[in-house]
DNA sequence: CAATAAAAAGATAAAAAACTCTTTTTATTC
DNA sequence: GAATAAAAAGAGTTTTTTATCTTTTTATTG
């Protein structure tokens, strides 16, 4: 469904929104071991993320990534279309580039409706309802 | 969501119930033209599917690829299963080996329904079904 | 202002997916 | 039974994704 890039991104996002309070801030290789990934490519991840505004970086001794209250209302849709694009979107489920309302594949009316509700499900679903969600202790973000 | 090898596939097996009426037989070259795909990647997913039982084959001079009443039957998660494995049953939309349940990551329940439906599509969806709708000319399987 | 700690950038490597080419096997037909 | 046409098998290439390593830049703090 997601890259694992933009997996990385999800949570990675979700764990700092949870973990940096106002003012701290969180480096690359917490994050990495807050959500299972790779050192270096989560860094690169952040990178990606930072260059495109979706969390703010700060260089040097005490530096990290951190989110302010506009970053919080990220949706995932806003992550999966900075790393993956708009796939989801745009694409035929059996990637028909003339596959359309009125020139439907074989199983695009089928498709149709679920392709809705996961448009809704990622546009709907902001980091600051994660980050909520994560502080009820009822999610969790790690394999342990 | 499909791999572009799950994706010929599914258009492959569709392509060849639709073309290939009884005794006939149908290459591989003229699937590959049939539904847009390479020529030799497509005849290696037939060679898996023909390996995997999911359609027959016949070598030699006249023969190719064909399908019986039980192929037919086939349904899309057959194939899916075929050549993506179980990743749509199986895995996390975030990732996580750990996801459950009762540990459920961030998105887990708002994923859990949209998962149900996906998996109910290509569970009742059989090339049958396809055949019969493309045979009604309103459904499409070519960039054209 | 030197030491340090962090992100940013850049280069490289490994693995997987997508795709191609060549040879072999098998069936058909003349 | 020789020529031929097709799938099967195997090996190889290219591209993309995933991941790592090294160097540079920037900010902080003693």
């Amino acid at each position: 469904m997601f890259s694992k890039s933009c997996e990385y991104a999800i949570k990675a996002m979700i764990f700092v929104a949870q973990k940096s309070e106002e003012g701290t801030r969180i480096g690359a290789k917490e994050i990495a071991s807050g959500i299972d990934a790779p050192e270096h490519f989560t860094a690169k991840i952040m990178q990606d993320l930072s260059k495109k505004k979706l969390v703010h970086s700060i260089k040097g001794p005490n530096g990290g990534f951190f989110m302010d209250e506009k970053d919080l209302k990220t949706s995932i849709a806003d992550i999966v279309m900075t790393i993956d694009g708009d796939d989801l979107y745009m694409n035929c489920v059996l990637g028909l580039k003339a596959c359309s309302e009125k020139n439907p594949c074989p199983i695009h009316n089928e498709y149709k409706e679920i392709k809705r509700n996961l448009i809704k499900m990622i546009e709907n679903n902001t980091i600051a309802d994660f980050k909520d969600k994560l502080d009820s202790g009822k999610f969790f973000l790690k394999n342990t």
